[in-house]
DNA sequence: CTGTTAGCGCTTTCAT
DNA sequence: ATGAAAGCGCTAACAG
């Protein structure tokens, strides 16, 4: 039985009033039950019954508690990007263990790349954020500085007073770099975006320090010290710029690849979407991985295994919950995650 | 240049001080600018930034407009399926659309099957909900029902007072299932789970009716009319349980399935990824599809295209963007969404 | 354009 | 075990 749609939004007062005690024992029915006699408590909870009172109001109750228990979560520009991208999704999976367990809900922040990206964060009543990797002129991390709330930042950028957690992308490049060049005459390099502006483009020589992406521009200097371990100078290697994280543009490009006069023999990719983007490529033009091209992915994906990839493992799910607990103030703010390497069949022996 | 990790919070009442005006004219630089004098204002922010003032408090803000910006996502019992699931991945995505473009933050609920699932939904602080497909006794439902905040479901149960928005699962699965079963004597169907327990099983005979999963159940109603259709009693058709939505199990299952002395000359499934499994099975069985097998997905997802399965196409974007809308309290509460055939290669012509 | 008043709904004191 | 007072930080409503 239901006291039908009432007029406006029922407090706790008039249950209160209604079950004939005071607001705080109604308050202490729902927050601290063992502190209420039995009687008090189904006196309160019939006469919310009764009025269809919904329990205590989630604003108010965050307005009073300083709390919101929710943990706020940044994943660039484009916000649906996050559940299309399998390893965001693995990284959200890992933050989402971790609010479930501590009761904790999870603000996705929607961000669009507006220039009010800004404000969605400082509006946002969470309690702390996890930003997922982004470039070092993203405005949206001075935008969580400012808040003053406790911030963890995955991958990268370093920010001063926000918690990094992440592996060392250019040790891990250069010996998964030193699997994927070996032997190679011509190596390659299929890379994430440079910048914000997502260029697709292929071209040699560029200079990772001018890379805005931290990640992008560890894994390329990592890149180019394997390079150079194989005796092959950066200048000499090709780096295909892909827009997005995705398996077909990588195909794409890597087609284009193989048509110039002098194809490369080995192709790092710096996620097992591309590398498989990659693999299907080489494979489309006639050619075979690893004997005519080497392939490299990066993050042990269920893709890596099924292709054979020679990869990089990491889990971004652990990481996920890393950045979680860290934002939530469990644990120390900086924290170096592990990685190791994956070798498969898709690289030399 | 910042005023160090102040003390206490700052409140917009110290900004108004500081800077020489009422607390209203600061309030207004922030919330309604055009209404403040351009030196009022630059005097407010200068106060702001010298006392670190981070912006207005949510919490505060929420409680005060009585509306927090921010819509509830009920993702069923296991919080990080969600992601790993790419259909659910694109609803979400639809939602953050809707969410992104009118400013609002997407609060994922930390559901986790115990039994405190309720009060996560009680005591989130979102202006409405949507939830995703959930089976009819699930305790959430009537925790979103009892907070009598706008709420719509997507794909059922049905709940009164709450939204609905999803496709005509049983025409789309009679429709299909003409597809999978024409010309076929033995068809099979992979299915869904049964009930919340998710208990993987192969049997025959299995009433519809008395299956939770409202999807699933009118999918399996749709299935049975497609094989009474084509003259085969339900009785005969062997239905394979999943316990989730996934490519490997399809797969076990199905080779399960071809080991047995009639074994199946047509497999409907629930999703794509299931029909992956499938495919892939048959195929290591050494039969051929559609020569021996005769397969069908559901969705139109990427995998779909790649092996020519005959398919249910719908928009599960489209259709989170509608329940979003529909949330928020833009649309109508029901919509009945758009399905269409896809014939591929996977069945018989 | 600016200010005053009131109070959103709740829970933290601190009594009793 | 229960209650009274106070106020979390802000903005709607209404002056001026």
């Amino acid at each position: 039985m239901e006291s039908s749609a009432d007029s406006k939004r029922v407090t706790l007062a008039q249950v209160a009033e209604l079950a004939g005690v005071s607001v705080m024992t109604a308050s202490y029915a729902y927050n601290r039950p063992e502190r209420v006699s039995d009687r008090a408590r189904s006196k309160v909870l019939d006469a919310a019954e009764r009025l269809g009172y919904a329990g205590p109001d989630p604003s108010a109750r965050s307005l009073r508690r300083g709390s919101t228990r929710t943990l706020g979560v940044v994943m660039g520009e484009h916000l649906s990007y996050a559940f299309e991208d399998p390893e965001a999704a693995s990284f959200l999976a890992g933050i989402a263990d971790v609010c479930a367990d501590r009761g904790y809900g999870m603000t996705i922040l929607p961000i669009t790349g507006a220039a009010d990206d800004g404000r969605r964060v400082t509006e946002a009543a969470v309690d702390g954020f996890v930003v997922w990797t982004t470039s070092d002129d993203d405005p949206v991390l001075s935008a969580v500085r400012a808040v003053k709330r406790p911030a963890v930042v995955h991958g990268g950028p370093e920010v001063a007073g926000l918690g990094l957690v992440g592996i060392d992308n250019r040790a891990a490049a250069r010996a998964v770099g030193a699997l994927a060049f070996a032997g190679a005459e011509r190596p390659a390099v299929v890379s994430f975006p440079l910048s914000r502006d997502r260029i697709s483009t292929i071209t040699t020589g560029i200079d990772p320090a001018d890379v805005l992406f931290p990640v992008t521009r560890e894994r390329l200097e990592g890149y180019r010290l394997a390079a150079e371990d194989a005796g092959i100078a950066w200048r000499d290697v090709t780096v295909a710029v892909c827009a997005r994280n995705d398996t077909a543009e990588a195909e794409r490009l890597t087609a284009a690849l193989l048509t110039a006069p002098e194809p490369p023999d080995a192709i790092a990719a710096m996620s097992d979407q591309q590398a498989a983007g990659v693999v299907h490529a080489v494979r489309a033009a006639g050619r075979a991985v690893p004997g005519d091209v080497a392939v490299t992915g990066w993050d042990d994906a269920a893709v890596a295994e099924q292709l054979g990839l020679t990869t990089v493992a990491q889990s971004l799910r652990d990481q996920g919950a890393a950045c979680a607990r860290a934002a939530l103030g469990e644990t120390p703010d900086a924290h170096a995650a592990e990685w190791s390497l994956v070798p498969r069949t898709s690289t030399r022996p």
